[in-house]
DNA sequence: ATAAATGTTAAGAA
DNA sequence: CTTCTTAACATTTA
């Protein structure tokens, strides 16, 4: 459920609570849920894979990881929610997520423009972030959430694919023109993402996410763990080059 | 049925 | 002081 898209969903299926007055507010969270209690939703927001529960004073951060899930105006049978919000427009039920209090206003905690999916989108900005690390592998920087808040390992490795750049290019070594390419394929799949997940024809139109062989030149693909994070990735040797750095170029 | 995975953080090691 | 590695979290799918 993590990737950025999936976070938009969320937010627009769960627009109408907004301006609920919370009545109860309870689960197992690690967390002070008596303080929300009385408080009314002032905005639903997301901010690549974080979404964001605007109240008068202070928000809630809500983070999926791996394995979170959620019900809106139902509930999922035999599992306790981490956190199930409800009043008279409905209810909202959290489940094996990470949550937090952000007492700062969000302008000062979140960089709205690093965000694939945010009308804020500065793609420009991406670009020169991507120019300060020219040592950084390709496949760790479209993990990296402070350039591309809310791509995660399936866009990754799509967006890879689709650029035709080898998962441990370095970016210094890659053209400025195929940076440029990265930056605005990925918002593009995003995208794209979203549309196929609303559709749940998501994963029939990965070319290369869990795939085995490559659908434009028929060899198999390779399947690595790459990057600081040691994450999956797809990808096929001759398809996409590999962008290294020369001795002069260092 | 065992493992691995759409992810992040914190603690400890080097 | 960094930077790297590992574990923890907790659920679904192959």
């Amino acid at each position: 459920m993590p990737e950025g898209p999936s976070i938009v969903i969320l937010t627009e299926k769960a627009a109408h609570l907004r301006g609920m007055r919370i009545t109860a507010a309870d689960g197992n969270a690690r967390l002070d849920t008596s303080r929300l209690v009385g408080q009314t939703i002032r905005a639903l927001r997301s901010w690549g894979k974080h979404f964001l529960i605007e109240f008068d004073d202070f928000t809630l951060r809500v983070h999926f990881l791996l394995f979170g899930s959620y019900r809106i105006d139902e509930r999922r049978d035999g599992v306790t929610p981490r956190l199930s919000l409800r009043g008279r427009k409905g209810e909202l039920n959290l489940y094996a997520c990470s949550l937090r209090y952000i007492d700062e206003p969000l302008d000062d905690v979140y960089d709205w423009s690093a965000d694939i999916m945010s009308a804020h989108w500065d793609a420009a900005a991406a670009r020169r972030k991507l120019a300060q690390h020219p040592t950084m592998l390709v496949c760790d920087a479209l993990l990296d959430q402070d350039v591309f808040s809310g791509v995660g390992n399936i866009i990754k490795n799509e967006v890879l694919f689709r650029v035709r750049v080898h998962p441990l290019s370095t970016l210094g070594a890659m053209p400025a023109r195929k940076r440029a390419d990265l930056v605005r394929e990925a918002q593009v799949y995003s995208f794209q993402f979203l549309e196929w997940k609303k559709a749940g024809t998501l994963k029939r139109h990965w070319l290369a996410h869990t795939k085995q062989i490559c659908p434009r030149c028929g060899i198999p693909f390779r399947l690595g763990k790459l990057g600081r994070t040691k994450r999956r990735s797809f990808y096929c040797e001759q398809c996409q080059k590999r962008y290294v750095a020369t001795k002069e170029s260092k």
